[in-house]
DNA sequence: TGTACATCAGTGAACGCGCGTTCACTGATGTAC
DNA sequence: TGTACATCAGTGAACGCGCGTTCACTGATGTAC
């Protein structure tokens, strides 16, 4: 039942796939465009057919990463905002941790110089935007800047995670440990001394 | 007035100042033990006298990048805890723009596996801590996870930044925009529904 | 102070490697008539 | 339906490159007596 083809059948999804994996493997960094020909099992110079350089495979990549993120995080929901926005830290912070070296791609310069992922990318944040779901009540550049604080933190978090600079507390899950961190962040104005009163450790 | 000193002079010293200038030319990446010792005015294999290998340079490098963080971070201050966690974030960007290689190489993997480089990036951590000042008054968890998320906050918004990916309004300066973000997300429960309460996108 | 010797920080040449990319090619597929 | 031809997706060999690292070495520096 396998179909016989034209020649491979579909290279560039079959290099892309290989791609995708070897990422994970080598690292984006070590990523060499023959160990991805080599893994879809074609010459090495065979990626030129579909793809100008090593650079293009590497753009692509990072789009379909994009992509998934996308999708990851239009799944996140909650009955408030407060909810939706843990959710869309936590769907990120997820990703990131199932790839790692993919979410090291999407962070690299790669992205933010070819077009189309810079298209990509913004679809991450239009996705985060959409998720948190603020739009109606109110105001709009105060909840665009929420929005952009949730990404980046979503980001850092992911990257200090992934690396291993923070992570939970012992017996406490990583989605756990992210709400717990998200919420003491998003609501910092509950417990701290936002203005007006004498700061915890300055000598005035 | 020179020091003719005993060969070079101080050669591990000249090496990471070459390094750490080349690093921000030619990208984390692309760095190699070669260049830094021709332009540290060596022979390729000098380094080797002073540094096991070629990660063990990033390593160093990556440390003093840490350092430098640490000090900026020193500076933040504030009368307000809201003040105070505004210029770290502020402070943090600031680095990440005029260095945005060294930036890099100490989100990268070199960080996550030595020792010394996981110290450096503690100090990090603990400066912030510091800088923020929490400790008084507050639940001790929470106002960690908070620190936690201001580092996590400042790490994501430098990257998106530096990648390009936001940017402050027209006529807006860096400070003032991370700013804006910042105070937002810190905020979010001030102009937010937070709990109980019908969210804006939710059919229910 | 002089001398013999150990140490140490450099040099220059060389190694093997895998890389990105190009070349001329081949043979399968699609298509006009 | 058959045939001639254009297109297209692969192959295999080769290129030049810069890399990390090793080797045997040299000559400056430090030190014990």
């Amino acid at each position: 039942m396998r179909r016989q083809s034209y020649h491979h059948g579909d290279l560039p999804a079959a290099l892309l796939r290989a791609g995708a994996e070897l990422v994970e493997v080598e690292g984006a960094d070590r990523l060499s465009l023959r160990s991805v020909a080599r893994a879809a099992g074609v010459s090495a110079n065979a990626p030129y057919r579909h793809f100008a350089d090593k650079d293009d495979l590497l753009a692509a990549l990072a789009e379909h990463g994009c992509a998934d993120m996308v999708d990851r995080i239009a799944v996140a929901n909650g009955q408030t905002a407060r909810d939706r926005l843990v959710a869309v830290v936590q769907l990120g912070v997820q990703f990131a941790l199932e790839r790692p070296q993919m979410f090291r791609l999407m962070s690299g310069s790669v992205c933010s110089t070819r077009p189309s992922v810079r298209t990509a990318m913004d679809a991450v944040q239009a996705a985060i935007v959409r998720a948190v779901g603020l739009d109606a009540s109110c105001d709009i550049e105060e909840a665009t800047a929420l929005c952009t604080g949730i990404w980046a933190l979503t980001h850092g978090l992911s990257s200090l995670i992934v690396a291993g600079h923070v992570h939970p507390g012992s017996g406490e899950g990583i989605d756990a440990y992210v709400a717990r961190v998200v919420r003491a962040t998003v609501e910092a104005a509950k417990f701290m001394v936002i203005e007006g009163l004498p700061p915890t450790n300055t000598a005035q």
